[in-house]
DNA sequence: CACACGATGCGCT
DNA sequence: GCGCATCGTGTGG
């Protein structure tokens, strides 16, 4: 297989973020649109890039650290204009980077979880380590043409995602908020679990 | 002020 | 499958 060089017109898309209406929606609506797309960080001269596989989405659920609708210094920038980064550490040693989405006023993020296309990028830390992201980047708008910005991408011809349940939390663990491109060898976990519903049919059967 | 624990990942059994 | 590293954050006294 030849690696593939980007048109003229493909590095374009890829040099253009996007912009605040693509993530001031409803957070499941954001999750989805995500997966294809590419995130974009300007590290020392260089972009680092990555394609999204896999997400979750939070909102006002019990597992969200916006649960209660009570903003918090952690948490604020989830009650923010969608558009920017929220990148939080846990676990004393990691780091997990998302978007915020809804309204000014209306906590919602959705937690990036898998890339494809740059080495150890599955998993939200193991991506936040590839990226380069850690709390400096807390807060930045990816709309405003800084060092770290979101691409419009899509599904390929063939590719499908699978919604299933979300990963690694103890609460609202029965809501379908995970979303995957099926196959992607980003995701962090394959899903074992009978309820995964793919919301995307596949395209035409491949020869 | 004390303390429990986490939107994880890694190594070992 | 299980234990654990390691520390910021939220909660409660």
């Amino acid at each position: 297989m030849t690696r593939r060089r980007a048109t003229p017109r493909a590095a374009d898309a890829l040099a253009r973020p996007l912009g605040r209406r693509f993530f001031a929606r409803p957070t499941l609506v954001v999750a989805r649109a995500l997966l294809g797309c590419h995130i974009c960080h300007r590290v020392a001269g260089r972009v680092r890039r990555g394609r999204i596989v896999e997400v979750e989405a939070y909102t006002d659920d019990a597992a969200s650290h916006s649960r209660g609708r009570r903003p918090t210094p952690r948490n604020a920038v989830m009650f923010g204009p969608a558009g920017h980064a929220y990148v939080y550490f846990t676990y004393g040693m990691h780091f997990c980077f998302n978007i915020v989405t809804e309204d000014h006023g209306v906590p919602g993020a959705v937690l990036i979880r898998g890339l494809d296309g740059l080495d150890a990028a599955n998993g939200p830390a193991r991506l936040c380590r590839a990226l380069g992201l850690d709390r400096r980047q807390n807060g930045l708008d990816l709309t405003a043409g800084g060092p770290l910005w979101i691409a419009r991408g899509r599904l390929r011809p063939g590719e499908h995602i699978v919604q299933t349940t979300r990963i690694g939390i103890r609460v609202a663990i029965d809501l379908p908020w995970r979303f995957y491109i099926a196959g992607s060898g980003g995701v962090s976990r394959r899903d074992r679990r009978a309820e995964s519903v793919q919301i995307r049919p596949p395209a035409a059967p491949v020869p």
